[in-house]
DNA sequence: TTTACATATGTTTATTTGTTCATATTATAA
DNA sequence: TTATAATATGAACAAATAAACATATGTAAA
C-alpha cells in the first residue's frame, strides 16, 4: 500500500544494475568507451579467454548496454546508449567522492 | 595495457553497482526516497523480516548509499547521498525507455 | 567443397549471496 | 533491576552465477 514504483519496474532496475554489478562486465564496457571493439580485442586486452568474453557480450547485449554489428568474420561492439556512460559515470563520481573522505 | 582505469576503481565500481543489483535493496531505497524510515516501518512496507531488512541495511550503510540517525529505541534510515537518487534516476530512465520501444 | 578463423553456446563446477532462524545488543519503562 | 521493544548479528541453507572447457555455428578464402 505504501510502495510506489510498479514490482515490474522494481525488478527490472535491479536486473539492469546486476549487469553493471561485476567487474569483467565493467571493464568490457569501459574498453569499449572511446570506440567499438571485436571479441578477440576485448579478450587480448583484458587477458581472458574469448569464450568468457563472449558469454557476457551476449548478456550485456541481451540487457542493451551494448549493440553489435558484423563485418566480414568479426563482429563490433559498441555501447548502446548515452545512458550506459550516464549509469557508468555517476557511479564513478560516488565512488571518487568517497575515495576523497 | 589498453587500460585506462585502476583496477582498483573498476572494482569498487562493480561491487557498487552490485548493492544496487538486488530487488529487496532496491525497494528498501525506495521506501527512503521521500521520508526516512525506521527499521520496522521498513520491514512493514515491505513485508518482509525484521531481521532480512537489517542485514540488507548493513549493506546499504556499509557502501554509503544510506545513513542512520537514532532517535529512542528507533534508528532512522535515509539516504546518504544525491548520487544515490541520480542512479536510481538514471537507471530507470533507461529501463522507462527499453519499455517505450 | 574443404580449411581456417571468429564468435557463439551447452555443461559443469566453485563461489557468492539473500533469507531464515536463533540469539545478542541497546534503550526505555516499570 | 527486571521486562519489553527495536535493532543487530552469527550460522546454516538454498539459489544464482561467473569462469573454464568442449563443441557448434557462421563466414570467408583456397
Amino acid at each position: 500500500m505504501e510502495e510506489t514504483y510498479k514490482d515490474e519496474a522494481i525488478y527490472a532496475l535491479a536486473e539492469l544494475f546486476k549487469i553493471f554489478g561485476d567487474p569483467t562486465r565493467i571493464r568490457i564496457l569501459y574498453a569499449m568507451l572511446d570506440a567499438e571493439r571485436c571479441v578477440n580485442d576485448i579478450a587480448g586486452i583484458l587477458q581472458m579467454s574469448q569464450s568468457s568474453v563472449s558469454h557476457q557480450l551476449r548478456i550485456l547485449k541481451t540487457s542493451k548496454l551494448v549493440k553489435s554489428r558484423r563485418e566480414g568474420k568479426s563482429i563490433f561492439y559498441s555501447l548502446d546508449d548515452e545512458h550506459v556512460r550516464s549509469i557508468l559515470n555517476m557511479g564513478m563520481e560516488h565512488i571518487m567522492e568517497g575515495a576523497g573522505k
